[in-house]
DNA sequence: GATACTAATTTCCTTTAGGAAACTATTAAA
DNA sequence: TTTAATAGTTTCCTAAAGGAAATTAGTATC
């Protein structure tokens, strides 16, 4: 019988699957790239203006994200002081650099769709 | 007051929404894209190849994510005559464009890292 | 004084993802 | 005949994601 060698992972390797896990999380769910998307189309933006642009989704939800976005330095979250106050959300130099990953993705996606179709 | 008109979304953003949304229904997931990874770099694998490749994944995840990937048109899955059986998988022409994605993504992911912890 | 706007937070609930362990069925080697 | 390899499936469980509705709190208009 062979005894299947299971050789270690090169340090390279574990590096971009470390990657993969990072940039997949920060996308990963329902709303979290739409939030990007919209930032990246309508520049600064309010609070209740995502809402209501972010067509369905709930207040809680939005906060979370917002909040996980902002620890990620991707979006900046400004109190005005304004009467009632508003809050104005925007990507970071570092956020946008997104832009292009989000082209691709959606370049994919519609490339992707017509493979399915097909046939 | 000001009324805040809902103006409807473009067919055009519709239509890049819902390509965002197969791509990341696809990738998502711990398991997919290491899947795809693996049979990139790796070529034509069988089951339990991959198994021991992709460290810890239980069989109903391995067999699952395999299903769907090839429902999706991703990869193919062949049954060999041998003893006892072996099936092989490996990528269509269709799952190879992936590449460029997924290389974007580790991408990014390397230069996040750089960015969060930096400063 | 009642209603509505701002930006959330809190509570409760359902759905989905994914892991662990056991099991099926066939074949071959010790 | 026991053990191990092939490729899964089945059952049971936990954790995470996300939605709905109510609430908070300050300000402003009707």
């Amino acid at each position: 019988m062979k005894i299947q060698q299971q050789e270690p992972l090169s340090k390279e390797c574990i590096q971009q699957l470390r990657a993969i896990k990072d940039t997949m999380e920060l996308l990963s769910g329902k709303w979290k790239i739409q939030i990007i998307g919209t930032l990246l189309r309508g520049g600064t933006m309010r609070f209740m203006e995502l809402k209501r642009t972010l067509n369905g989704i709930a207040p809680k939800k939005l906060s979370n994200d917002l909040q996980e976005l902002e620890l990620n330095k991707l979006i900046t979250r400004t109190v005005k002081d304004t009467k009632p106050i508003t809050v104005e959300y925007s990507l970071t130099k570092h956020g946008k650099t997104l832009d292009n990953l989000i082209v691709e993705i959606i370049d994919w996606g519609l490339n992707h769709r017509k493979e399915i179709i097909k046939e």
